[in-house]
RNA sequence: GGCGGCAUAGCCAAGUGGGAAGGCAGAGGACUGCAAAUCCUUCAUCCUCGGUUCAAAUCCGAGUGCCGCCUCCA
């Protein structure tokens, strides 16, 4: 079955074909560090460590690098405020994105370069771009000539002169041209700042991605994936640059994710109507969050709300009961070895069905909706099987649970490996077995006083006809 | 002004020519000592108006409302 993937340069879905064989390199923007990231920050992080993770099921060896931005004026202005190098501001928000990371299930990317540590690479592909004459300096401040290059607008689809009339920034009137910009700044009286052929400066912001994406993954990559924001003019002119430089294609396969709304406005540090996503791992679990993130297709606009979270800590814990029922039913006597009938050679067709449609939604450019509804489906089909009082094929369950743990677990992340319920503590061994004495006498008032207590220590009892079922609160 | 997106149930969200998926919430029922979990049943004149078609949420036209990019931004 073959991946398709809509590809901004194209404004089309295409059939996904990695440059190299059973290879996929992949590049993510990845945060600013000068501040917490936000719950719209997270979407595409989320969205394309997912995909990451699909293309692995799917067999493909993926080189996926996620950079960090820690040299610009937002970097500069933040350190000052907090009377901190901008090195250590770094240093801090990068501790703090991976605590960010970590709640939300990422994986690490092979590769967490940073800006400030490929001054030299990012030198050498500006000398390169004068070289060959698109770029030119001014009084230590280095502009790339967009009219140089003329596939400039492909990716945004605009057109330069449009560009120009719609200009709303203040105008660096020794540029040649409003539109060019910076591949080399000067540097301000108590700024940091690199040596550089031009003199003491830093790294425009859209060079060090070109620079880094080249260094890692080569002249060509296979995805390149971001928020739209970054269209233009962020992606636009890495083209540019990139392209000019070395007279390959940059990406095969731009990918960028809609936006995420807060109060019917996009969410965005400059608004200041943002959701830290350290802010919302106060209230919710990092696996509703990110159920919230991949309920809607990854290039629509996603609503932010706290009734959505809450709505996504239902669905998740759904799933996660599925697979409690069958790991339950998996521990009773009544388990049948080998022998399938008729109704669970059906069902093990239907979870085939099943695993099938999910990946034909996410071959269907992506559609994590889709995909987890084919979850939902199959659930309903092993619960109702689970709830008969046969006893049960141990093969059936297997291959569920599998199908879980393979779907929910591995390629979507929404799903953890649940801290084992058999590592009970002796306290909480003691109550349950004097709630069952209590329940032999009939004694209902007592039994549900330890139902209670076993609540407020983290454990959710329920009694079944097989005996009873522990859960952890997380 | 240029480019682009969105509008489907109480809430979310798929579907882009022929059955309106799925989740959350709600209602009724089954099971249970009670809960919980689970199952069964129930829950949509697809923004408006025209048009094309045997057939439209889906295509075309007009309109309404909302939003984004063109400035740092995921």
């Amino acid at each position: 079955m073959a991946l398709k993937l809509y590809n901004t340069l194209s404004q089309k879905k295409e059939e996904f074909i990695p440059l190299k064989k059973g290879e996929v390199k992949m590049y993510i923007c990845g945060p600013t560090v000068y501040n917490f990231i936000h719950i719209g920050n997270a979407r595409p992080f989320v969205i394309f460590e997912t995909l990451k993770r699909y293309l692995e099921y799917k067999g493909y060896k993926v080189k996926w690098v996620q950079n960090f931005t820690d040299i610009d004026d937002k970097m500069i202005n933040n350190a000052q405020k907090l009377k901190i190098t901008v090195a250590e501001l770094a240093e801090r928000f990068i501790q703090e994105y991976f605590v960010d990371a970590d709640f939300l299930n990422l994986q690490r990317a092979e590769v967490h370069p940073r800006a400030t540590e490929h001054i030299t690479e990012i030198i050498a592909l500006i000398e390169k771009l004068e070289r060959k004459g698109y770029a030119y300096n001014i009084e230590g401040d280095v502009f790339f000539e967009v009219n140089k290059f003329k596939d400039y607008g492909k990716l945004s689809g605009q057109n330069i002169d449009e560009l120009r009339k719609g200009a709303r920034i203040e105008v660096d009137l020794r540029k040649k041209n409003t539109i060019d910009f910076a591949l080399w700044k000067k540097s301000k009286p108590g700024e940091p700042f690199w040596p550089s052929p031009w003199g003491e400066g830093r790294p425009g912001w859209h060079i060090e991605c070109s620079a880094m994406s080249m260094k890692y993954l080569g002249e060509t990559i296979d995805i390149h994936a971001g928020g739209s924001d970054l269209i233009f003019p962020h992606h636009e002119n890495e083209i540019a640059q990139s392209e000019a430089a070395t007279g390959q294609p940059f990406v095969k396969y731009w990918l960028h994710n809609g936006y995420i709304f807060l109060d019917n406005q996009k969410m965005s540090k400059s608004l200041g109507n943002i959701m830290k996503v350290r802010e919302l791992s106060k209230r919710f679990r990092g696996e509703a969050v990110r159920y919230f993130i991949l309920s809607a297709h990854y290039r629509s606009p996603l609503n932010f709300s706290e009734e959505q979270l809450q709505q996504a800590e239902a669905s998740v814990q759904r799933i996660e009961n599925v697979i409690l029922n069958l790991e339950h039913s998996l521990k009773q006597s009544k388990i049948k070895e080998d022998i399938l009938e008729d109704q669970e050679k059906q069902i093990l067709e239907q979870k085939n069905e099943s695993a099938q449609q999910f990946i034909m939604a996410l071959d269907d450019d992506f559609n994590t909706p889709v995909a987890i509804s084919h979850l939902f489906n199959f659930a309903k089909i092993i619960n109702r099987y689970l709830a008969s009082n046969e006893g049960k094929s141990k093969l059936v369950l297997e291959e569920s649970k599998n199908f879980y743990y393979t779907f929910a677990g591995k390629v979507l992340g929404i799903i953890k490996e649940k801290k084992k319920t058999t590592d009970l503590n002796q306290e909480i061994e003691e109550l349950l077995k004097e709630r069952e004495q209590a329940r032999n006498k009939k004694d209902w008032k007592k039994s549900d006083q330890i139902r209670e207590e076993l609540k407020r220590k983290g454990v959710i009892l329920e009694d079944t006809p097989e005996g009873v079922r522990l859960r952890r609160i997380n």
